[in-house]
RNA sequence: GGUACGGUAGCCAAGUGGUAAGGCAGAGGUCUGCAAAACCUCUAUUCGCGGGUUCGAUUCCCGCCCGUACCU
């Protein structure tokens, strides 16, 4: 059913896969339209990690009373701002970048979300209610030591409703609903929602063609190792960020 | 030239006289606190080539081609 988003602000949403062209399209529109972007790419997120993100030239400028990231003259948020060694997860995303869209609309400009991690995307876009559970590495440690049927078993006892609609293949799924149910003490299946639509949403897919786009991943691939991807790699592994680290994972 | 070992999917790789494990890559899909992740499904009518033995060979035998190591 559509629902009448007409007289809830205007989001504009860009995304589309890697190397698809989005961060040009992005700062034209920005620029167009008085425009200010908020970056939805899990990696472009860390400090330090600029040319395998390929993560667009920018500096960071005093914006008012904060510190803002700076692309050619548009402000960016969500991008360049965390420690490689840190986590990330979609629901600080969607809390950061409802407070960013927030704060474009005070200052009279259009909130354009651009990226390729279509999870981030969809938190805002369809208001993913997401339990306010943080992640507790030791409860998920002694979890994760159990066998999946296991760890099924103690999500019939308190969630059943949870066993239907998460993946029973998916340890780390399995594991996220009985953490939630666990140590909020309510069941995951009833925290986790879909809200209201929040935004009058303009979404544009970059649409390109298998062939081109690989020609485009290998023709950045290349300019990354130019613009020196190895250096930067080493430099970061010399500063004790292991590639076990999410972060390393390009 | 001789001896030894090897040649299995795009790559790595197991295996058996009875009709081809697995991993990676690739394709498709799922997704609510790790999302460039995790999970699910699919992907060799065929085992270097040609003969032979056999009911049946990728597996045994013979020849050839290619690779690697060592020897003269």
């Amino acid at each position: 059913m559509q629902k009448d988003t007409q007289h809830l602000p205007k989001l504009v949403v860009i995304l589309g896969p890697t190397a698809s062209g989005k961060t040009g399209l992005s700062l034209t529109l920005a620029k167009k339209f008085n425009g200010e972007i908020i970056s939805a790419d899990s990696r472009q997120i860390f400090k330090k990690m600029n040319i395998g993100t390929a993560k667009p030239k920018g500096e960071w400028r005093w914006n008012g009373l904060r510190k803002t990231f700076f692309v050619e003259d548009i402000p960016h948020h969500l991008i360049d701002f965390l420690d490689p060694g840190k986590v990330f997860t979609v629901a600080e995303f969607r809390d950061k970048a409802l407070k960013y869209t927030k704060m474009a609309y005070q200052a009279g400009r259009v909130p354009i979300i651009v990226g390729g991690t279509g999870l981030y995307i969809s938190s805002v876009v369809d208001n993913y209610i997401i339990p306010r559970v943080n992640q507790n590495p030791k409860l998920r440690a002694s979890l994760s030591e159990k066998s999946n049927e296991e760890l099924l078993a103690l999500l019939e006892n308190l969630d059943p409703e949870a066993v239907k609609i998460i993946d029973v293949a998916n340890q780390r799924r399995i594991i996220r609903a009985l953490e939630v149910c666990i140590l909020s003490g309510e069941r995951f299946s009833k925290q986790r929602k879909k809200g209201d639509e929040l935004f009058n949403v303009l979404q544009i897919g970059i649409d390109i063609s298998r062939e081109d786009l690989y020609r485009r991943i290998n023709e950045r691939t290349e300019k990354m190792m130019e613009d020196g991807l190895l250096g930067e790699a080493q430099s970061l592994l010399k500063q004790k960020y292991g590639w076990n680290l999410s972060s390393m994972n390009s």
